[in-house]
DNA sequence: TCCTTTGTACGACGGTCTTCGTAGTTTGAC
DNA sequence: GTCAAACTACGAAGACCGTCGTACAAAGGA
């Protein structure tokens, strides 16, 4: 009955070298780049080269580092970019990334 | 005789996810912050809470992902960003990566 | 109620990362 | 030629990371 939570750092909690950390990975770059352009999304909604159970691992990481907010919603888990939390604290970061990860994707078939 | 050389990553060859996990680091950042404002430093111009071999260390690992150039210059190894190759390859990136890390660093001192 | 869908927990494995100390090299100054 | 300064190379220790399979749990529909 008790209505399953996730943890989820505070905006004040989020530290600039995790956020950094969990962008480094290509399985993670690839997961923020899907939720970059289509807002809210279940976890197997993105087609990742890895085994579900890897994908959980991601799904954390990127949660707990505060670049991705997850809730439950039925089976399915759904995660969305902390926008709003980013930008107010590391300005302009999310979006470079976000397009420099388009422009090697673009460069580099 | 040989004059001593140093490996570079060609611009071609700079890839997204190396970049950002040298700066995940919190004394790799610092020497990043450090770089950006002072041009070409020698190694041993910033203070470091580390050893002088994990020093060596972590500038190399800067240097490989194509974060900074490196080049002799008698006894000392002067070190400088590669501002002209990441804002080709990246644009903003190294610049909101500074900004962030200064804004982080006013606020949790 | 049973089954399917969706995701989790756990343990494991191999690889990489950060850190260090020690010993060595290169350079320029005396 | 000797010496100090600056950095490197090497190896080691311990932590951490990415990956997986297996077994399990929660929710919803037939």
């Amino acid at each position: 009955m008790t209505p399953r939570t996730l943890d989820h750092p505070d905006r004040s909690e989020i530290r600039l070298e995790d956020v950094l950390h969990a962008l480094s990975d290509p399985v993670r770059l690839q997961v923020v780049g899907y939720l970059a352009g289509s807002g809210e999304s279940s976890c197997s909604a993105i087609d990742l080269a890895v085994s579900k159970s890897t994908t959980t691992h991601h799904f954390r990481v990127l949660r707990e580092a505060g670049v991705i907010r997850q809730v439950y919603r039925g089976t399915a888990k759904m995660s969305s970019l902390r926008r709003e939390d980013l930008d107010a604290l590391f300005p302009g970061l999310l979006d470079t990334v976000i397009r420099a990860y388009d422009t090697q994707r673009a460069a580099t078939p």
